[in-house]
DNA sequence: TTGCATTAGTTAATATATTAACAATTAATA
DNA sequence: TATTAATTGTTAATATATTAACTAATGCAA
């Protein structure tokens, strides 16, 4: 009896929360023609001057072989760029253009103040317990590596 | 500076906490030969005997126009049935098959397993407040009705 | 009873996810 | 150094998500 109520077990909770909160930030990426994967990608490379598809993949949490496409997408739209390492020539680093670095100033502020409506009915302790819930739900695995072995 | 590490933002927080138990859950609905979504429906329709299209997509959280795919494959695989209403001709039930039916023995035990490892880590009182946490995220419309008004 | 709005599902077009297989490059090792 | 293993991306096939438009059936009001 470890699940009674399927609506209440927790990948359906954490499903309905993203249900509840992604589509008030999308209304702003459309404003932007901007998908919700194209955003998280632009929303790294303005933290990043240059970065690899792999560590992309891992900031993002799209899978490589979606990014492909994004990333194609993106460069169609002239908001980023390809530009392949010279040092390891398997790493291909993917480049914000100009114009993909102008959207920062226009999409964050909008983007923050749905953040900030969110966050607001809740008290700071709620929030942060909230966020550690979901920060231990994310190291499930690397916590107790030391008492088992992956095959 | 709503945001300001985009990777503990809280929207990449819930589609990491996903990306970590998921994995889990899916390595057992393959051995089934099931999808994640076509185990929602299987696990919604093991507690009603029917159910319309549009309440099992409220309850699946899966978009109605993928429901309509996802059941054509679960009926070619002989585990759902689609029967018209006959009081409303509009609605459509979707019911389990025997086979569909047989399935719940067989998958339940192994994701409540699964389930139970996830949970074990934490104390009750830290996962009532997870859950407590995301219940008030997805309850964000439904509580604030009075102060505003949908345009 | 006709006409219009609403509801329940579906179709269509495009974007993304999932899994497996694959190519190119680099690292490791005999 | 020739081989093999590991790494980084990509391609392919299938399934699902997103948004808009559309059909059929029902409800409701003039």
């Amino acid at each position: 009896m470890a699940i009674q109520d399927f609506s209440q077990s927790l990948p359906m909770m954490l499903y309905r929360a993203l249900d509840e909160i992604l589509p008030k930030f999308r209304y702003i990426f459309n404003e932007f023609s901007l998908t919700e994967q194209q955003w998280r990608i632009l929303r790294v490379l303005w933290e990043h001057d240059r970065i690899t598809l792999g560590r992309l993949s891992d900031l993002t949490l799209i899978p490589s072989p979606s990014l492909v496409g994004i990333v194609d997408r993106l460069i169609k739209a002239n908001l980023v760029s390809r530009e392949r390492s010279d040092s390891d020539r398997r790493m291909i680093f993917v480049v914000a253009t100009q114009e993909g670095r102008k959207l920062e100033a226009k999409v964050m502020p909008r983007v923050n103040e749905i953040y900030k409506e969110i966050k607001e009915p809740f008290s700071k302790r709620q929030w942060g317990q909230l966020i550690d819930g979901l920060n231990q739900i994310s190291h499930l695995n690397k916590k107790t590596v030391a008492n088992e072995h992956k095959e």
